[in-house]
DNA sequence: TGAATGTCGATTGTCGACAATCGACAGACG
DNA sequence: CGTCTGTCGATTGTCGACAATCGACATTCA
């Protein structure tokens, strides 16, 4: 086989369901698509120029990672966030990501903590730069990537769905304008914790990260009725 | 509205997809049809008397699921299990169940305990009765028993597709025949520990428990081939 | 008047037919 | 003879049309 002169890049190649769910995914979990809002089939279908068939496929899925609600025969909804389901995103969030903190430290590699320092690096640069959206960007990655080095294939694939969740809570509730460096610092103590093999440290530190987080949302949550427009 | 003499029973209301699941997820988690087993939709729709339409949606849930994989326009079979997907399957039982675990000790509600009390009588009537099909169906009502108790529903989400793959791999590699009464009796330490708050203990029995189930499936794996019928 | 019942429009659920894509094999070309 | 290319059957992917079911409203009858 011949090399070709240029690397070329490899044609998008998914099936229309697919697309179909990737733009309805980021669709919600970006806050474009409100809790309530309704999805009826057809107007989906004509509005991304598809039939209803892999439309209906789409929404499936959506259903099933608990991003929208569908009753028989009624219709298929942007599923509503109630508080409940905030604490249980976060509490079944620490303890996804605790268990791969768990791993990381038995496993203890210097390439992992070196690559978790890489996104704090950025994060660091983002939250000096000001740009809170490539500093979201990049503390999804921190945490992605630390659920990522666990190895462990079904707890990616549960992280994923609660991950999406987490980021469409945010979304709904952007801009509580912390002072964007000290977000980033947060980051710090956890990995020198995994350096020095400090699980027990690292363990407590994640979860209070991630609590502080929860519960700020949480209230924030209770305080205004909810991120939809309550269109009745 | 007038009250009806006699008490009738719900009707079937389930979508036709909805029952195409079911039927096609016992089958496999009962392993019927066994891994590597090529799912080809018009002759299942044709067996079971229906559309594409509605089987392709129930394939694409257990393509979700886990316990079948699709390949775009080259089929759907039965998913192939590893060894690496049971350790991993029966860490993450452990992780889900532990959490459960400590939502309940922290509760500390004495009609737990004796809920999880009379699975375990009903598993030891069993055990004594030498059916093994109904010691299974209450050892898996136990541990069910203790992730609903915990009134996570993310989590009762979560487990609901780990329990079934335990499921399967258990009816693959069924009939290790130990010593029934035995089986039953490894959960009163377990339901001791809850009941006097022992978090701890009850976290490493329930841990023993599962890791020794499932490091035996895992070594029995290993000896033989695979599940399939390794039809190449 | 008001509770039970019939009707209607909207929306989802299901179907059969057609299009697209795959791996395997046959054939052409050097 | 080996490699590349074109064709073929099988299977999945997508489509438009029809059937089933829902809540809301109108209607009936005491």
């Amino acid at each position: 086989m011949a090399q070709l002169p240029a690397q070329l890049h490899q044609i998008e190649n998914k099936s229309r369901r697919e697309r179909i769910i990737d733009v309805l995914r980021e669709a919600i979990v970006a806050g474009e698509l409100k809790p309530g809002q309704a999805l009826i089939e057809m107007d989906l279908a004509t509005q991304l120029g598809v039939s209803r068939a892999p439309l209906r496929e789409a929404l499936l899925v959506l259903d099933r990672e608990g991003l929208v609600e569908t009753l028989p025969y009624r219709g298929t909804i942007v599923r509503n966030l109630s508080r409940t389901d905030i604490e249980e995103l976060y509490s079944f969030r620490g303890l996804l990501e605790e268990f791969s903190l768990r791993q990381l430290i038995a496993r203890d590699n210097p390439e992992d903590v070196a690559q978790l320092r890489n996104h704090f690096d950025a994060m660091l640069t983002a939250a000096q730069a000001g740009d809170v959206r490539l500093l979201n960007q990049h503390d999804r990655a921190f945490h992605d990537t630390l659920i990522e080095l666990s190895g462990h294939s079904l707890l990616q694939a549960s992280w994923q769905t609660v991950s999406l969740r987490v980021r469409q809570v945010m979304a709904l509730r952007n801009r509580q304008n912390r002072d964007l460096t000290r977000v980033a610092y947060n980051h710090i103590p956890i990995i020198d914790a995994i350096a020095i093999r400090d699980l027990d440290k690292a363990v407590r530190l994640l979860h209070e990260h991630i609590a502080s987080a929860g519960d700020l949302l949480a209230e924030l949550w209770e305080a205004t009725p909810n991120g939809a427009e309550q269109s009745s």
